[in-house]
DNA sequence: GATGAATGAGGCTTCATTCAT
DNA sequence: GATGAATGAAGCCTCATTCAT
């Protein structure tokens, strides 16, 4: 079928633009990237983007709601793998880190982007936090850790790293910072929490 | 002397563009808010920002200098009146509150904004940094609080605080994020650096 | 081939910018007129011309730059077509004439320009004053015109023929100055370097 | 009378703006120059240069007239002083040379000017052209000199010196064309005009 | 469907001119 | 009369979006 084949094409030109533009919006920002950064980076004319996203809005819209489902499925995946609650802060880390530089513009930029976005971050939050949470219900339990609020010990972690993730130029200029600092933030943050001194 | 007259009345447009500016920025955004928006909040033609910051780089710079300056002014306050490291984080919440919205703006944009808002806002973290490294240090050497890396300690703060200022729309819609919460990111704060459990 | 339909269209337009900016340089003069002139006469919006040439100056260098080539051009066609001064002379005028309006802007706000203007004007007059010197050295050697500095005799001929252009109002309001006074021109200029009386 | 002590006062600060005027503009130009730059030349305020002037071409007409004056002036001197045309040239450039700078603006800048600029240079072209045209036919008549249209003669010379002073990039970068080039003018001049090989 | 030239709204900046002091 | 801050019209340029090919 001719129609099969054309539309084959056309969603590998979609994804070819959202691959393009989740690079881009990570080292540009995502305001800040024009339409034909992203053209451009996907290797297809300025007016090809209009064909597939109808308006800026909607491209960004597409890639963070892209994002935020492969985030959802690392959340998912997270789950079956991790007992302690160290194991989820790595997996935690781990899946920021595929795509530390989108997520870190996400983090910096989601007040003035499209509601999507916010939702999208939101849901991201409260995946992660159900796990976070559980695991740590468990050690808390245990005695293993203090008690305290589990918004507030959430909010403590995803506080910490989106710092360090936010001022990269100050604790990694070079490379990930989750690669850098990582395992200090989790042993860090353990030691904080935990019950012994 | 009509030099001054005159003088003062410039002072007093120069001082009522930076406050627009200040107010502008932390409700659309600094890089966000036009030149234009800025004028008809300061209640002046479009021209006259010009007559006193030559591009908006410049406004820019000086409104985040002049915040720069009244911070520093409050941290320093800070020291002689606090004691206890509560009495640190207090201020410096405080601090922060008198320049809410702009403030958050800051810590969101600055790596978008020119250099001296980075420069500004290390040089206020320094300065509040060394005064709660301080507080913390007397604490944790007479074992009330857990021994833990000073710049730890710090960056667990700052993102704590920032991770609430920057997502107001979820802890505190209405109103100040501080006034909401800051008491109780005191206490969740110095019970999960507490030696005690 | 789709290519190069669009190609000619876009280089067609790019001749109908040029071409309207060299008439309307050649009115208002070339720094007096306005990018949207240009765009109206041209017959495209104004963001058109941004497309073609970045920016006011690009557009003036390219405009000065193809009048220069169309100049050279005539320049290196009157080489074979002439053999005395005379000819020389009215073949130079028959190629300012071609583009007047525009010769006479250039020649009168080339120091206002940027420097491409200047190494473009310095290119014609080097080209014709090669040609000019060449037929004046042999009728000078031929004893037909007095002896004299040939700089100078072309000084003087690119004197004389500057000020009637840049004065067109004395001389000929109406129409094209060379039309009118070109002839009288070579005339008045043979007899003076002529060495009879 | 203290009207008249302001009066003066006034006078002065109206010559001060034409002193300064007339060489700001005669360095960057007439159209090119602020109105702020002239006041800063003069010493006074920006709001004082339109006390005197209304507007910034009644500024110019002011200056320009001026310098017509002060033109007509020298031109008129000359006539006594001067027997032979070759000591009429010589007080012709003599005269420019004390205003150069203003003056190759002038031409240059004539067709962009308010047509009192026009009338001046004209009016001024007028004075000179009957003391040249006067020495000319004189020696003409003596048979000194080649017999020729007067008005040729006189626009030979007038090119010959406008493209001397308008390329003076290119002549004599460094300091005043006249006094480089003058005399060398004058040789030039007076030799092809002769009668004589 | 892909292309990329054309469009035009919107933002920054300059500077002659005005006017309160 | 002198001052200089304030004004706003006008010009350049950017970039999301449209549309003919």
């Amino acid at each position: 079928m001719k129609r099969s084949i054309r539309q084959i094409q056309k969603d590998e030109t979609r994804e070819k633009l959202l691959s393009a533009a989740h690079i881009v919006f990570g080292q540009k920002g995502i305001m800040a990237a024009r339409m034909s950064d992203i053209a451009e980076a996907a290797g297809v004319s300025h007016g090809t983007v209009f064909v597939h996203f109808k308006t800026q809005e909607t491209l960004v819209a597409a890639v963070i709601d892209d994002f935020g489902i492969r985030m959802g499925q690392r959340t998912h995946d997270m789950a079956r793998n991790s007992g302690s609650l160290r194991d989820v802060l790595k997996a935690h880390l781990e899946g920021i880190r595929e795509d530390e530089a989108f997520y870190t513009q996400l983090v910096i930029e989601t007040r003035s982007l499209p509601p999507i976005a916010r939702e999208t971050m939101i849901s991201i939050q409260s995946a992660v936090s159900f796990h976070i949470n559980q695991a740590a219900q468990r050690e808390m339990d245990a005695g293993v850790i203090k008690p305290m609020s589990m918004a507030l010990l959430f909010n403590t972690w995803i506080g910490l790293v989106h710092y360090y993730l936010t001022n990269r130029d100050l604790f990694s200029p070079e490379k990930s910072v989750i690669e850098t600092c990582g395992s200090m933030l989790i042993d860090h943050f353990m030691h904080m929490i935990s019950s012994a001194n």
